[in-house]
RNA sequence: GGCCCUGUCAUCUAACGGUUAGGAUACUGCCCUCUCAAGGCAGGUAUACGGGUUCGAUUCCCGUCAGGGCUACCA
């Protein structure tokens, strides 16, 4: 596999866009034998250090009369396309230069006169053969001399890429369907040097749920987009996959890259549109995210919480303190959090959200909100509430901030038997006093979590049980 | 407008011309569970339409319709 950079469009390239390209096609778990970052045989792998070659094979087309000078204006040929168009007629050239005599045409050219060199287009229909589509052909009526060599001395995308795959020894070109009608131009390119086509595959565009051409609308449409959302790299090569394709029998669907080498055929890959659906890769997304290891996901997901911890752990050593036995590692910490959090999430920038029920606690929005009205109206509550706040605020290992799952376990089972509710009826106002939702994690994993974390110097300090429950017995005002 | 490509559940797709048209996501229900999620199980929904060819069309051919692409001195 080759990387090649295609930057003959001035206005259109930007080193920056090459970094970019390279971050996310090595993200994306892509490697390459040769490029502009590794080198090659073949280079140099930018096509605008490449002019010299273009222009070289360009004078040879001319002097061989498959190509010819094009003196036409821009404005010339624009209306020119527009009459045809309103005449319901091909917009294609209309071969005005095609007939003007060569050596009087360089002349002209050695005089200073602008212009522009155009292939010759065979009196023969174009035929090629396409991996996905099949054996295709256009005729020649339809396919318009095409500029190869602007005035302005640069070359033109659909002879340049002939030239480079040509010399680069590329044996399938593999691209967006939307390359399709280019490709006669492109093997009239082949066939003038007298070069072997190389095999071809056009893949179908993705689109939109609208049906539309994916784009920027669509939400993430770039792969870093896809990166910063918290999406792995293996979910989204797995997606990927899938559209378009799929194996033998039709019926996996996870498969991890090396699989994918082994297993993928062009020869499989189906011509018809795919329409990006964002949940099934949040549905492999969260495959990745479980079966991942939890190093990674803590690794990954570290940057997420910046804005909710500070960069105490990006900054090492600002986390020691005088008493440092009593201070948790904020890392390994964190890690838990992450560990408790991921297998819930679509995507890891989720997780900040997520674990608001950990760094932001507001016992009267809990009381406040509509999702948890139902729960504090059930007649069992009021007692529940009662006896969970008494018991937690006369605790002494909650006072310290060092309740243990046990014992939290131990005082919620007392409140079972002197209340008598049972199930949803106890758990769901004991979680509104703790956490403000009546849903969430588990509160064997959760109560450590909050009694260690209150200890962290955190910018906003996370609240321990103890403190929670005190907040919520003063909001309520019993 | 012209040319090209495409058309199986809502979505991604499987099916040498003969299958009760299969799988997955999403959805619904049940199980598990303190809740949610996860997981397990079950369920509904499709061959765009009209003509051919054929004993038999999702499958081959033609037309219609719909969607997409190209129609640049962009890539």
């Amino acid at each position: 596999m080759v990387l090649r950079i295609e930057d003959t469009d001035v206005d259109r390239s930007e080193a920056r866009f090459e970094d970019q390209l390279i971050a996310d096609l090595k993200w994306l778990g892509l490697n390459w034998d040769e490029g502009p970052d590794v080198g090659g045989s073949y280079g140099p792998y930018r096509q605008s250090d490449r002019l010299d070659i273009y222009r070289e094979h360009a004078e040879k087309l001319l002097s061989q009369h498959k190509a010819y000078l094009c003196f036409c204006s821009e404005e010339e040929l624009q209306k020119d396309r527009e009459r045809a168009t309103a005449e319901h007629r091909q917009p294609i050239y209309s071969g005005k230069c095609r007939a003007l005599d060569p050596a009087g045409a360089l002349r002209r050219r050695a005089a200073g006169e602008p212009c522009a060199i155009r292939l010759r287009i065979p009196e023969h229909p174009i035929r090629f053969h396409d991996i996905v589509h099949g054996n295709v052909e256009f005729s020649n009526e339809v396919v318009s001399d095409p500029i190869i060599l602007r005035s302005s001395g640069m070359p033109v995308y659909n002879y340049v890429v002939v030239i480079d795959d040509a010399l680069m020894k590329i044996t399938h070109v593999i691209r967006g369907d939307d390359h399709l009608s280019n490709t006669p131009k492109q093997v009239a390119v082949y066939e003038a040097l007298g070069w072997p086509v190389p095999e071809f595959a056009h893949l179908s565009t993705i689109l939109g749920a609208d049906r539309e051409r994916l784009s920027k609308r669509h939400g993430a449409t770039s792969i870093a987009n896809f990166r910063d959302m918290g999406v792995l790299p293996e979910a989204l090569v797995n997606y990927l996959a899938l559209l378009g394709w799929a194996p033998t029998g039709g019926t996996r669907e996870i498969f991890s890259m090396p699989e994918l080498v082994k297993e993928f055929s062009l020869q499989r890959v189906t011509p018809s549109p795919a329409v990006f659906d964002m949940e099934k890769l949040y549905w492999l997304n969260r495959h990745y995210i479980k079966n991942s290891a939890p190093e990674r996901i803590e690794k990954l997901a570290q940057p997420y919480f910046s804005q909710v911890i500070g960069d105490i752990v990006a900054a090492p050593g600002t986390r020691a303190t005088a008493d440092s036995s009593q201070v948790p590692d904020l890392g390994k910490w964190l890690a838990t959090v992450i560990q408790l959090l991921a297998p819930s999430v679509d995507r890891l920038d989720q997780l900040p959200e997520k674990a608001s029920l950990i760094f932001h606690y507001d016992a009267a929005a809990a009381l406040a909100a509509s999702d948890n009205a139902e729960v504090l109206a059930w007649p069992q509550t009021d007692a529940v509430l009662a006896r969970f706040t008494y018991k937690i605020l006369e605790d002494e290992s909650a006072r310290e901030g060092k309740l243990m799952p046990e014992q939290f376990k131990k005082i919620v089972n007392e409140v079972k038997a002197e209340t008598g509710a049972k199930g949803k009826e106890l758990f769901h106002p004991i979680r509104i006093v703790v956490t403000g939702s009546h849903s969430g994690p588990e509160f064997d994993k959760l109560i450590p979590i909050l009694e260690e974390g209150s200890r962290l110097p955190l910018p906003k300090p996370v609240l321990n049980v103890h403190q929670r429950v005190s907040q919520f017995a003063k909001a309520r005002g019993k």
